[in-house]
DNA sequence: CACTTATTGCAATTCATTCGCAAGAAGTGT
DNA sequence: ACACTTCTTGCGAATGAATTGCAATAAGTG
């Protein structure tokens, strides 16, 4: 399928090789929804190909970013740990909940206004900006409030 | 003064202590406009009391951080280091060049707007925002397209 | 001044991520 | 199919910012 070739295309003219383990790693990306940390993606690589090392997911990782086919994120004020996702989605930034660590994706185009407006003003081109957001989401929220009467 | 008093009273309602070394590291970030990680802090200090220990700077910045007298920032796309800086000053963003290393603020009330519209939205409470813009200044682009010619 | 408890200095530790290197594979040309 | 080059992997060890355990020290109270 056009998809194989895609990124065995898309790392040849970079110099680079198709292995399983690439293809292994992206693949998971692609299919899933959640955002995952090198660990994670390690765990559910390791069911499928258990001989695989954790540097090599690292490599892999950083290979993928640097062919923006993913982008590497943050999702809560201690950035410890670095999250994956794929590019295929919008524009958007992403709200931590304190509460239940869930994630809500917030779309927006404020932040890109602000790159644009700020390049407008100063000369400064934008490469890349980094924005999360942390908080209590609306059922923590509310629980927390039934907890105080 | 009142200004040792008030540190001082912060603390003590805190159940905590006033002491030479938090009092200097309050105030070389409170007399720098820089933005200092904990090894320039230490350097800084060192300097006045040459006693002092790295892990005192840390426990410090974490104690003014939770009584929000100081906030932590991140700078760069690699998160590796933490920044701090003080809280007097009113809202703004960072942009690193990535040229120069030199560090614009941005201020914009744009994420505020985009953290209210998301909360009438959704019902979620923010409490901390993570911003930082990378790419390069206008003297950095410059000298860039002078060198492609 | 004495006493309680927070705080410091020091060294050791943590933890995510990276690195060095020899062994193993991918892709090229034959 | 084979040989060859160079990229990749697996492994263990290393890195580096930040934290922690603990005994010694100092702050603030009464």
């Amino acid at each position: 399928m056009a998809e194989k070739t895609f990124l065995a295309n898309k790392l040849k003219s970079a110099g680079l090789r198709m292995t399983p383990q690439r293809k292994l790693i992206l693949s998971i990306l692609d299919e899933t929804s959640d955002h995952l940390d090198a660990e994670e993606i390690y765990r559910r690589v390791k069911k499928l190909n258990s001989k695989i090392n954790i540097a090599t997911v690292y490599r892999t990782l950083n290979v993928l970013k640097e062919m923006d086919l993913i982008e590497q994120r943050y999702f809560a004020r201690d950035h410890g740990v670095e999250y994956y996702e794929t590019v295929t989605k919008g524009e958007h930034y992403h709200f931590t909940c304190l509460g239940c660590r869930k994630i809500i994706e917030v779309e927006t185009p404020k932040i890109k206004q602000v790159q644009t407006e700020f390049a407008a003003l100063t000369g400064a081109q934008f490469t890349h900006a980094c924005v999360c957001f942390e908080g209590y989401c609306a059922d923590c929220v509310d629980s927390e409030e039934s907890l105080t009467l």
